[in-house]
RNA sequence: GUGGGUGUAGCUCAGUUGGUUAGAGCGCCGGCUUGUGGUGCCGGAGGUCGAGGGUUCGAGCCCCUCCUCUCACCCCA
């Protein structure tokens, strides 16, 4: 027997484990402190509630199989699609609906770097209101998420359904071709304006004197975001679309400048992302550092797909965050703290006789909240002063026979080296001060 | 899914035209140091060379198949 993972997934090991579950408490408490509540939904649908969702190339990549009961059932793919289908399951749901869920989900795509077949997705969606307001929160929620990640250095790059539509009607295009024009256009930053002109009039029915206008609005869409939407309102303001597109772009953006989480979104016409099922604002979010790492943090307002098991049409808009992604780009831009272990304090064990009291002490600093752990056998000093050292474990405490009998302890300090013999009251004192300005930061 | 790379110790990698017993650095364990970490010195453990088959007197090295990871395309988180 071979003992390995199966392609495409992974273990965390609990040095990783602890990284990334500090990174999942972080956006958990942002999503939260936008009054956003936890959503949870089981791993397996029905495959019908899945098929039909995600076009012919997603539906190859869902994992479906039979179950003992000789059910059809596939692994969820997203969770969209199971929020579409609790919408339609429970009645009792009332609009506006906020809900955040975070959990892995599965595709069958061939691995590569950043790119697993099982990650978590962490989700946000607001149900039921299609409106500025609505579109600015998502912008604001995804800002908050990656400043509370530590991450200064990204952008938001926004834009609408409705400037889409119009530069591909500027272009000459009816529904025939946009797909394949939108999907090259999304790609203009990386192949350059001589490629797409060249690869765009393989089109047919595609307007070259139309192509050059619409590579004029893009090119021209850099900078300042109200002198962008200024610029595009100007080549664009006859399209009714592309008029009322704008816009709502521009509310969202008196929001988004409200709320001070300006500074990383973009209007950016170029960005596609996606096809059929978005309908109105669209955004992805791009590192500085790491252009070429894809997008982090995407999403965008759907208003069928939500409503599509109840009948009814729902506006809805979201953001996908991809946390496996982030952690491996995190992990890239060395912004990981290197502590592999949760304790704040490791207990040296002296010695086995000595082991009651030792406990007795990491009981008491655990009924103050400090995380502590005891050295599980009797070892030299040297080894267990390295045991903290190399976990990062802050303090260490020290109760020999001396210390027992005088009822005090030894405190050391292992980033200062320095080290006092004290009582139990004041070590809570000072080792407290100390966890609360970390965690405080 | 298509095409190209890759795989040797826990990690990063050497390994000559195919030739005895496969190496280094880091890490790990122990000692110098019987109540004190980071540096130093000494010693030690650890490899069916990704797996299977083939060619050869002889394969880590050549050939085939599979697996893994990875790059590009595609798509995406």
């Amino acid at each position: 027997m071979k003992v390995q993972c199966l392609k495409g997934f992974r273990d965390y090991l609990p040095e990783e484990m602890l990284q990334k579950d500090r990174m999942l408490r972080a956006v958990q408490q942002v999503f939260e402190c936008h009054g956003y509540p936890p959503l949870m939904t089981p791993a397996l649908e029905y495959s019908e509630i899945l098929l039909g969702k995600y076009g012919e190339e997603g539906e190859m990549l869902l994992y479906r199989f039979r179950d003992n009961g000789d059910r059809d059932v596939a692994l969820r793919y997203d969770l969209t699609v199971p929020l579409a289908r609790v919408l339609a399951e429970h009645g009792e749901i009332t609009m506006p609906f906020r809900r955040y869920q975070i959990a892995p989900v599965w595709r069958a795509e061939k691995p590569a770097r950043g790119r697993f077949r099982e990650f978590m997705q962490c989700d946000v969606d607001l149900v039921g209101a299609d409106t500025a307001a609505a579109d600015a929160e998502m912008l604001v929620i995804g800002s908050a998420v990656m400043k509370a990640l530590g991450i200064s250095g990204f952008r938001i790059r926004i834009n609408h359904r409705g400037i889409l539509g119009a530069l591909c009607r500027l272009a000459g295009l009816s529904s025939a071709g946009e797909v394949e024009f939108l999907r090259l256009l999304d790609k203009l930053d990386k192949i350059g304006a001589d490629a797409f002109r060249d690869q765009v009039g393989k089109i047919s029915g595609i307007d070259e004197a139309g192509v050059e206008s619409v590579l004029k609005i893009v090119l021209a869409s850099t900078g300042d975001s109200r002198q962008v939407l200024q610029r595009l309102e100007d080549a664009l303001g006859s399209d009714a679309e592309a008029a009322s597109s704008i816009e709502r772009m521009r509310k969202v953006l008196d929001l988004v400048e409200a709320s001070g989480a300006a500074q990383q979104c973009h209007i950016d016409p170029s960005i596609a992302r996606g096809l059929s099922y978005y309908t109105g604002l669209v955004y992805e979010t791009y590192l500085d550092e790491l252009p070429g790492f894809g997008s982090v943090m995407s999403g965008g307002r759907y208003d069928g797909l939500v409503g599509m098991f109840s009948g009814k049409d729902l506006p809805a808009i979201g953001i996908s965050l991809g946390i496996d992604r982030l952690f491996s780009a995190i992990k890239e831009m060395d912004l990981l703290e290197d502590r592999s272990q949760p304790a704040e304090v490791l207990a040296v064990q002296f010695s086995e006789d000595l082991a009651p009291a030792t406990f007795e002490v990491a009981a008491r600093l655990r009924r103050a909240g400090i995380a502590t752990v005891v050295y599980p056998r009797e070892a030299k000093m040297k080894k267990q002063l390295q045991f903290a050292q190399k976990a990062g474990i802050p303090f260490v405490v020290v109760i020999g026979e001396d210390e027992k009998s005088r009822g005090t302890l030894q405190l050391r300090d292992m980033e200062k080296g320095s080290q006092q013999e004290i009582t139990i009251e004041e070590a809570i004192r000072i080792i407290g001060a100390v966890v609360s300005e970390e965690t405080g930061q």
